[in-house]
DNA sequence: AGGGTTTTATTCGACATGGTACAAAATGAG
DNA sequence: CTCATTTTGTACCATGTCGAATAAAACCCT
């Protein structure tokens, strides 16, 4: 943590040429597409206008700048996830389909071919031997668990479940649907495959 | 396709050190831990006992290998998935269940940390740029729902399942089960614990 | 035994990569 | 204006990487 994130940018010597913020979100364009291996600092270089000592001043070494562009990348999803999910009005259906609706605008966004999930997509290869990027990735996937879970309670609360219903089930298999659809959206298939994919899984999960 | 794969293996000159089968699975174990980017034919050299050179004749440069290897891991583990489903005894509870530890098995095979799927765990951070990768990895998908959905539709014909279930619909539910297992086993998650997210899943998609 | 053939082993080279050293540039403070 | 401070831009270095070129070794066949 660095005093004064944003607070009194008036500093001492020669300003920032480039926004830190918007660069950090081109970094994490880059990996998103070629992953963390064979992404190369120049590139990055190339994509955010900073050269390498500035983007090492900024983020550290290239290690860190992932581990920022995922932690990020997770935060922006997760907001998505659980303002899909806020709206205490909608049915249990149009929460999730609001839900997966929200994760493939984000999944084919940007120029370029589909990238789906960043994390799903990149930090599942790194997360094997590399500790922190696993537990980045572990606790994403929880906390997009636990969102879901919540809603599922809410909704047998409400009746729109069977009482024996388990929240916590037809959580991970929700999570499990949009897994799916982050991979597939890699793997080439369309978007409107995947939409009819979160479908019928919708449906299937009601009940 | 090379002429004559293991006939005849009476050759002309000097004979091969080492078996290029086991070859391949060694280097597969290498791919599977780290992905591809990040394996170096020097580790696979080491791993294998190849020098470079002969790993090059052998399968052709790092990109040919290493689609071999997948195109060898999708022909194991679907083997292994066909075999699970093909007892037609057993019902479609234990016939799932049986997929998901055949399929936990191999995730959690091998000495050092749990790798997952070698396809899902790598496959899916290159599919975005490299096209042939990206087509492997979509035609296992693709082998996956339909040999779930094969054994969906023996249900429901079998009454195991409602009249009007959608058996592409849980073939798809099935798989994405399987998927989030194998992201959850490089993210750390212990393999009790995916076992018990298998078995909801499969109450929930039974119905 | 000797020539032909295939594989192995050593070595090389061109190139990319991550990280850093150092000087120039741009600002605020005095 | 001058100096301290911070960032930028160029250049550099050590290392790792892939692929290939070349020579040595091990086998079959005649």
């Amino acid at each position: 943590m660095v005093q004064n994130e944003d607070a009194e940018p008036r500093r001492r010597g020669r300003p920032r040429a480039y926004d830190p913020q918007a660069a950090l979100q081109q970094a994490a364009e880059r990996f998103w597409r070629s992953g963390y291996s064979s992404t190369s600092l120049d590139e990055i270089s190339a994509a955010t206008g900073m050269n390498r000592p500035s983007l090492y001043a900024a983020f550290g070494d290239k290690h860190a700048l992932y581990l920022k562009a995922l932690e990020r990348y997770w935060q922006f999803s997760l907001v998505a996830v659980r303002e899909a999910l806020a709206d205490g009005e909608q049915t249990l259906d149009a929460a999730l389909m609001r839900v997966y609706d929200g994760q493939l605008a984000i999944y084919f966004s940007g120029d370029g071919p589909p990238r789906g999930c960043f994390a799903i997509g990149t930090a599942t290869t790194e997360a094997v031997e590399d500790a922190e990027i696993r537990s980045a990735l572990a606790d994403g996937l929880r906390a997009l668990d636990a969102d879901f879970e919540a809603r599922f309670r809410m909704a047998r609360e409400r009746g729109e479940l069977r009482d024996d219903a388990d929240p916590a089930a037809l959580a991970v298999l929700a999570s499990a649907t949009l897994h799916t659809i982050a991979i597939r959206a890699r793997a080439g298939v369309p978007r409107g495959e995947l939409r009819e994919i979160a479908l019928k899984a919708v449906r299937v999960i009601r009940g």
